[in-house]
RNA sequence: GGGCAGGUAGCUCAGUCGGUAUGAGCGUCCGCCUGAAAAGCGGAAGGUCGGCGGUUCGAUCCCGCCCCUGCCCA
């Protein structure tokens, strides 16, 4: 299978449906905020017209007022792939979220989660502080202590929960880069200042086509109680301008620099899979470089 | 032309009662990440404190002149 990755705003979407086409495969999403359905402009997400006839798979699955999961994701997407095989079709996974694409390419597997014990966890963190925690964990499993810095709350509420649901220790490193699909990554480049000014301009026609409308709808629909959906660029950023404690120049200024902000977090991840093959962007031919690498 | 306020990190600003700037936020660069990953967390680099003189053992801080910015008066 194919995947196509790298930050946002860099043409993932449009190359992987090019790609597609020449190769008879299908779009599996691997874009954490595009599950989500009625979050289309400020995520992006391509039209039915821009699909241009290739079936796109796992978009639109979530209600914003669902939090996202990995875990869960894992599953839809490794039954999307499987079902695009049995067509006889190539899947084509594109996205920038970085640990949904390596959880359906890699060997992960999440442990299970439990409402109630999460929730207590959180509360304590709440109360006690994230350190106090940590010092528990460095008790009950001294390496992932030693793994998990102290001041990152999420990380050691975590660990916590599944050593507590498992009795095992928590594996706070990322395992091995080995594939359990057999895939060809595709990393797409993007220098700096371009990739500002992409960004910049990106957000700007979010707004002109009508985002602070759709943040709107989704509000009425629950957005603002939706664990991770409130959280996304942009959405975040409209929902405070709607309570007026932001303009709405203010909400785009803010959205542009966490998306660049995230932009760098998602080269970060990218750049440290040494199977990503990276072609420049804007390369002329680019379809066809992507093409030849991956039927080489 | 005169008066007032201000010129400190890339930006917006603290601060130093004269003793090598523990500077802050944002930005930049880098790293981490196993059920929130468009989230979460960490580290680093960056300043001849507007310029030139003076006073002083020692000046970013005091004094003089000059330059720049903003406001007010004429």
């Amino acid at each position: 299978m194919i995947a196509v990755v790298g930050p946002t705003a860099a043409g993932k979407s449009d190359l992987a449906v090019e790609l597609a086409r020449r190769l008879d495969g299908e779009i599996v999403n691997a874009d954490s905020m595009q599950l989500y359905r009625g979050m289309d402009i400020g995520t992006a997400k391509l039209t039915p017209a821009e699909r241009r006839g290739v079936p796109h798979h796992l978009l639109d699955v979530w209600e914003v007022t669902e939090p996202a999961n990995v875990a869960d994701y894992q599953r839809l997407a490794r039954a999307a792939i499987d079902e695009v095989w049995s067509r006889g079709r190539v899947p084509v996974l594109v996205g920038g979220s970085g640990l949904y694409v390596r959880a359906v390419l890699d060997d992960m597997e999440f442990p299970g989660t439990d409402a109630a014990v999460r929730a207590r966890l959180e509360a304590e963190l709440a109360t006690a502080g994230p350190g106090a925690l940590h010092a528990r964990l460095r008790e009950r499993d001294p390496v992932a202590a030693a793994a998990i810095l102290p001041t990152n709350g999420r990380r050691v509420v975590r660990a916590l929960e599944v050593i507590e649901l498992s009795g095992r220790p928590f594996t706070a490193t990322l395992p091995e880069h080995r594939y359990v699909y057999d895939a060809v990554q595709i990393g797409l480049a993007v220098p700096r200042p371009e990739l500002d000014e992409r960004i910049t301009v990106r957000v700007e026609r979010m707004w002109a086509a009508g985002f602070v409308d759709e943040v709107r709808a989704l509000e009425a629909r629950g957005l603002r109680e939706g664990r991770t959906a409130a959280r996304a660029l942009g959405y975040a950023q409209v929902l405070r301008a709607l309570l007026g404690e932001w303009t709405q120049e203010e909400a785009k200024e803010h959205t542009v620099r966490a998306t660049r902000r995230f932009a760098r977090r998602q080269e970060a991840w990218f750049r440290r899979d040494p199977r990503v093959r990276w072609l420049p962007y804007d390369a002329p031919d680019l379809p066809a470089r992507a093409e030849t690498v991956v039927t080489a």
